[in-house]
DNA sequence: CGGACAAGCTGA
DNA sequence: CAGCTTGTCCGG
């Protein structure tokens, strides 16, 4: 036992003794996340020190930031003996609340992790003075002011409180939230103004939270917002203004880590968005960490989805408009049976370069392609003796690289071991090779050529903007674009048939995405017929394609549901996946377990990529017997990467 | 993470 | 045995 007073006080003997003002924080260094005790110095004279603060501390002889995770009146029990806590060198910025830390918290509970990722998605990128928190208060008091301006006739013009979007949003707030299927041209604007209406009706002053997948969505949105006279927060670069209480705090996945003061709902909308998920460990996804933060404020959580994936209608469907109204809301979707024609006319069915040429010259719009392949050649055959160019060394299929300077002659290049040779077959040794598979900067120049127009390419790493009529490219073309007058996937039997068992759903939200570029049957029928979504595929009854089709997904679902129950795949278990150097270590202690008594709640456990490869598959009934086991065998000086719900399979 | 320190290796 | 590398531990 310590007196920590001891090392920063010179009161008198006899007297009574000061408070001693101590802090328990987490140093923002990678591989430490444990809590250290440090003291405020008696001549301190910065703001005062409140939980989620951003502190400056010495940590074994390095100044490091620290978050303040607790006020501690007594340290005597925290410290081990002969340890004295140091002072904190001085204050860094506000960050997070209570609530937050809270948040993050539980966060790092569920998903087994460590806590420093989830208060670092929080902690706004620029420090922020406790000072400027007022010059937000002030900001947002002119805005409630410029809302009792509003008047109702001043509404936007979409918004009636009758309309069944608003009311289908209304009645789910007021059963304390749940899983809405609203169709891709849906107005989610009015599902968003309902729901705040539904929010200020219960508590003037509440703040309705509103997550969003890309961040050119929240400016978007926000935009529409402030021209309805609400207050508004966008995130990430409003961070002081979301905590000072507004109508509205909107953002990306990271906004779920916004102090919001008076929290009143959450909205998730395109709640089946991968991007919601972080890709970098622990994988945390926004829908899940929504629900940790609805439940711990105690406000319902509404998830918004044109294709509710079966995580969240595990047991029941989600409440959705009336199935003609959903149908008018969905794309017109044409399907290009490729089955009956010659596999040398390639990637491209007959008509296609007509209806191409044909939305070009009748709409201003622009037409996308769509192929999710990246390079020129994924996959090069023999003209002549049909064999696959693979790499001697390691036997990989080689792609087509391009050689630097013109009319040199291409070479084939394998993308695992990197080994390069000419464009020889290994075989017969002739020199003609054709494409199994082209990727979309082919698929762009074959096109442009049929068309007869310039042609864009887009890719994932396209970075400029692309002014071209025709823009073909991998998916990261349905996030560049706002609208288009045709969207054609080239070769939509790919996302079908991934061998993943989430293929179909995400082939379905491929289509929705795709379905609001075009917009909706209702709107489109009079003067623009020709917008629409056209799919080459050898699958036309597939049930994807029936459901988008029928602007119904829940036949879909009804089918996966079985499947998924049959197989005990999420959600009806629930998965993670163990690699790095101790994860064999993992499996061992896991599988030490003492079993619990019922058979059925058993966790199993599974070489996954080979036994070599070290990495492990773990499977238990639900999340919580997963989480807890993984609890209870996992400790700090484990090295090890845990993912649940992995995406890789 | 990165500094401190201990253990192990090398050359004179 | 100094001088160096490598490995392990720990931070308040």
């Amino acid at each position: 036992m310590i007196c920590a007073g001891r090392s920063v006080s010179n009161a008198p003997v006899g007297a009574p003794a000061p408070p001693i003002r101590a802090i328990s924080v987490l140093p923002d260094v990678t591989g430490i996340d444990r809590r250290f005790t440090y003291l405020i110095p008696e001549d301190y004279e910065g703001p005062a020190i409140e939980v989620g603060d951003l502190v400056r501390v010495n940590l074994a002889g390095r100044r490091v930031r620290a978050w303040v995770l607790a006020r501690e009146g007594d340290l005597s029990a925290e410290l081990p003996d002969g340890v004295l806590a140091k002072p904190i060198l001085g204050f860094v910025s506000r960050a997070l609340s209570q609530e937050i830390v809270d948040l993050a918290e539980a966060c790092a509970r569920y998903y087994v992790s460590r806590l420093r990722p989830f208060l670092g998605a929080g902690t706004p990128d620029r420090n922020v003075r406790p000072g400027d928190l007022s010059a937000a208060q002030a900001k947002r008091a002119a805005a409630i002011r410029a809302r009792r301006e509003v008047s109702a006739g001043e509404r936007h013009p979409g918004y009636r409180a009758g309309d069944p979007v608003a009311l289908l949003a209304r009645r789910l707030f007021d059963e304390g939230g749940g899983v809405i299927e609203l169709p891709p041209n849906a107005a989610r604007l009015l599902l968003v103004e309902s729901l705040l209406e539904a929010v200020m009706t219960r508590e003037p002053s509440a703040t309705l939270l509103v997550l969003v997948p890309e961040h050119r969505d929240v400016a978007i949105l926000a935009k529409h917002l402030v021209e309805l006279g609400r207050s508004c927060a966008a995130l990430p670069e409003e961070h002081v203004l979301a905590a000072s209480g507004v109508d509205v705090v909107i953002g990306t996945r990271t906004a779920l880590f916004a102090p919001i003061e008076h929290l009143g709902g959450i909205v998730v909308l395109d709640a089946h968005a991968e991007s919601y998920r972080d890709e970098r460990a622990p994988n945390w996804s926004a829908p899940t960490v929504a629900r940790l933060r609805a439940v711990a404020a105690r406000v319902p959580l509404i998830l918004v989805s044109p294709c509710v994936p079966l995580v969240f209608s595990r047991d029941s469907e989600p409440a959705k408009l009336e199935t003609a109204l959903a149908r008018a809301y969905w794309p017109v979707i044409e399907t290009l049976d490729r089955r009956g024609d010659d596999p040398r006319s390639g990637l491209y069915a007959t008509e296609l370069g007509e209806m191409i040429r044909e939305a070009l010259a009748r709409d201003d719009r622009r037409v996308a392609v769509i192929l999710n392949r990246t390079g020129r050649l994924r996959l090069l055959a023999c003209h002549f003796c049909g064999e696959i160019a693979r790499c001697e060394h390691c036997g990989g299929a080689m792609h087509q690289r391009e050689r630097a300077g013109s009319g040199a002659a291409n070479l084939l290049h394998c993308v695992s071991c990197n080994a390069e040779r000419p464009e020889l077959c290994a075989i017969c040794g002739r020199a003609r090779l054709r494409s199994l598979r082209v990727g979309a900067t082919r698929a762009a120049e074959e096109l442009g050529a049929i068309v007869g127009v310039e042609t864009g390419l887009v890719t994932g790493a396209t970075i400029d903007e692309v002014a071209a009529p025709l823009i073909v490219g991998t998916e990261a073309v349905l996030h560049r674009l706002r609208a288009a007058s045709l969207v054609v996937f080239l070769d939509f039997d790919q996302h079908l048939l991934a061998a993943r068992f989430g293929a179909a759903e995400e082939s379905l939200a491929l289509l929705c995405t795709a379905g609001r570029l075009v917009g909706g049957r209702a709107t489109r029928r009079a003067d623009h017929p020709w917008r629409r979504v056209v799919v080459q595929t050898r699958l036309p009854e597939h049930e994807v394609l029936l459901a988008a089709r029928a602007g119904d997904p829940s036949q879909l679902r009804a089918g996966e549901r079985a499947l998924r129950r049959e197989l005990s795949l999420p959600p009806f278990s629930a998965l993670a996946l163990a690699s790095g150097g101790d994860a064999t270590e993992l499996a061992r202690r896991l599988g030490a377990l003492p079993s619990s008594p019922s058979e059925h709640r058993r966790l199993e456990v599974v070489p996954f990529g080979g036994v070599a490869a070290g990495r492990y598959l773990l499977r238990a009934p639900d999340h919580e017997v997963l989480a807890s086991s993984l609890r209870l065998v996992h400790s700090r000086e484990l090295n090890l990467r845990l993912e649940f719900d992995p995406r890789a399979l």
